[in-house]
DNA sequence: TGTACATCAGTGAACGCGCGTTCACTGATGTAC
DNA sequence: TGTACATCAGTGAACGCGCGTTCACTGATGTAC
C-alpha cells in the first residue's frame, strides 16, 4: 500500500486534531469544542481546518468515536490477563478497567456518559457499534459464565414481563442466550456501574468524596457480580 | 412584614429570571446559559439583570440550589402517602419520585447530575443542603428500618476497612446509627439509584431503548431494595 | 400630611472578546502519459 | 525521465452573529423628619 508524504502528513494532522480536541474537551468542555481553537493550536488558519472535518459536529462525532474505542481497547487490555473461565474475576477486570481509564479521561468519559451535548446529536449508524462494546464485553462474561453453569438464575424479583420484548432483542443482537432474569439484574449492574463512575468522577460524592474509592469501587463491583449471580 | 411594592416586583423578578434561565437550560445546555439571552427575554436591557444577579456563575447557582430544591420537594411529595412503617415502599417512593422529577426536568437534572459544568464551582457552603436532601430521605428510611429490625445486615462481601473513617463520618454528619455494612450497600444502592436514571434520562440504554422504562426502572429498585437489605 | 433626600430599577453605549462557516486564491504535491 | 495537468493543503478576508461586564445616567419609588 504505497502512502504518499501528503497522505501520511494528513494522517498525522488529523490525528492531531483528535488530541488537541481532546485536550480542550478536558479544559472547556464539550459545549465550548471550537474548530477556531483547534486551528489556533494546530498553527493554520481556521478555515483549514475544514479540510479536515466538515463541521463542529461531525469533530464531536470523532472524538466520541475515537473515545469509546480508548475505553474498549482499555477494557479489553485489562481483562487479557484474567482466565477465561473465572467470570467474576474477568468482570471485576472489566469494571476495574473502565475506571482507570474514565479517572484518566474524565472529559471523554463525561461526553460519553455525561450530559448529552445540547444541539448534537452522535450519528448511530457511526457510533453505535464502538459504543456497545463494553457491554458487549460484560454480556460475553455473563453468557459463558451461565453456559458453564456458573451463574445463579434467581427467580425473584420477577422480571415484568412487559420487558420480554426488549431482552429477546438483546439476545438476537447480541447473540447471547441467557434468560430474562439475568439480562435485568445484568442491566442493573452495567447501569450501577456507571453510575458508581459517575459519581467518583463528577464529585457527586460530595465535597470530602471517601476516603479510598478505589477500594470502595472494589467493593460496589463485588456486590454487582452478586447482584448478577456470578459465583465467587 | 410589610412588604412594599418594590420589594414584591424585585420577587417576581428573580423568580422570572430563575424560571426563564430553566428554560434555557433545557434549550441550550448549561455552558451556553447566557444572562444576555435571559435579559432578552425578560423584556430588558441586558446590563439590567445585573440588578439581581451578581454574575452568570451566581446565576447558575440558583438554578442549582432551586434544581435540588425542587427535586427534594417532589421526593417529600412521593413518600408523604407511604405507611412511615413500609420502609420498602418508602424506598421505592423516594426512587420513583426521583425518576418522575427527573423525566420531568431532564435539563435540571443533566445540571445536578450530568456532567460538571466547565469552570463552575457550586460554592459548597450554599449547594451542600440542598444537594444533600435526597441522600438524607434515603439515610432516614435505612436507620429507622435498621432501628425497627427490617434490615438485613450481610458479612459479605466484607466492607474494606479503609472505609471505616469516612463511614464513621456519615454517621456523624447525618446523625445515623447504621453498621458500616448497611451503609456500604446503601452507598451503592443511592449511585445505583441515580445510574439508572441517568442512563435512562440521557439515552445510555441505546436508540432503542427499552420497552417500558417504568417496569425497568421498578424492577430495578426492587433489586437495590434487596441489595440494601430491606425486607419485603 | 408634606417635603427633602436616599435608594435602586432600568437605560444605552461601550470595551474587548469569541464563534462557525464561506469563498476566491496561491502554491506545493501527486499522477498520467 | 520529463512535462502537463489535476489535486488539494493552507491563506486571508469577510459575513453575521453571540457573549460578560462596566459605567455614567435618568427617573421612579421609598423613607425619615
Amino acid at each position: 500500500m504505497a502512502t504518499t508524504p501528503r497522505q501520511r502528513a494528513r494522517e498525522r494532522t488529523m490525528a492531531d486534531i483528535v488530541r488537541i480536541g481532546r485536550t480542550h474537551l478536558a479544559t472547556d468542555g464539550a459545549a465550548a469544542l471550537s474548530l477556531r481553537a483547534i486551528a489556533r493550536e494546530l498553527g493554520v488558519v481556521s478555515s483549514a481546518v475544514y479540510r479536515y472535518v466538515a463541521s463542529r459536529d461531525e469533530l464531536l462525532t470523532l472524538l466520541v468515536i475515537d473515545g469509546y474505542d480508548e475505553l474498549a481497547d482499555a477494557v479489553a487490555g485489562a481483562t487479557a490477563e484474567v482466565d477465561t473461565d473465572d467470570f467474576r474475576g474477568r468482570l471485576i477486570a472489566i469494571g476495574t478497567g473502565v475506571r482507570a481509564w474514565a479517572l484518566r479521561e474524565p472529559a471523554t468519559y463525561a461526553l460519553l456518559f455525561g450530559s448529552p451535548v445540547p444541539g448534537y446529536h452522535a450519528p448511530a449508524e457511526r457510533t453505535t457499534e464502538p459504543g456497545t462494546r463494553v457491554i458487549r464485553a460484560l454480556l460475553e462474561v455473563w453468557s459463558q459464565a451461565y453456559a458453564a453453569g456458573a451463574m445463579r438464575v434467581a427467580e425473584q424479583p420477577v422480571v415484568p414481563s412487559s420487558l420480554a420484548g426488549a431482552f429477546a432483542g438483546v439476545r438476537d443482537e447480541f447473540g447471547v442466550d441467557l434468560p430474562d432474569q439475568v439480562l435485568a439484574r445484568g442491566v442493573l449492574a452495567w447501569a450501577a456501574l456507571f453510575g458508581c463512575l459517575s459519581f467518583e468522577v463528577f464529585g457527586q460524592y460530595g465535597p470530602e468524596s471517601f476516603g479510598d474509592p478505589a477500594a470502595l469501587f472494589g467493593y460496589q463491583l463485588e456486590l454487582l457480580a452478586d447482584t448478577v449471580g456470578l459465583a465467587s
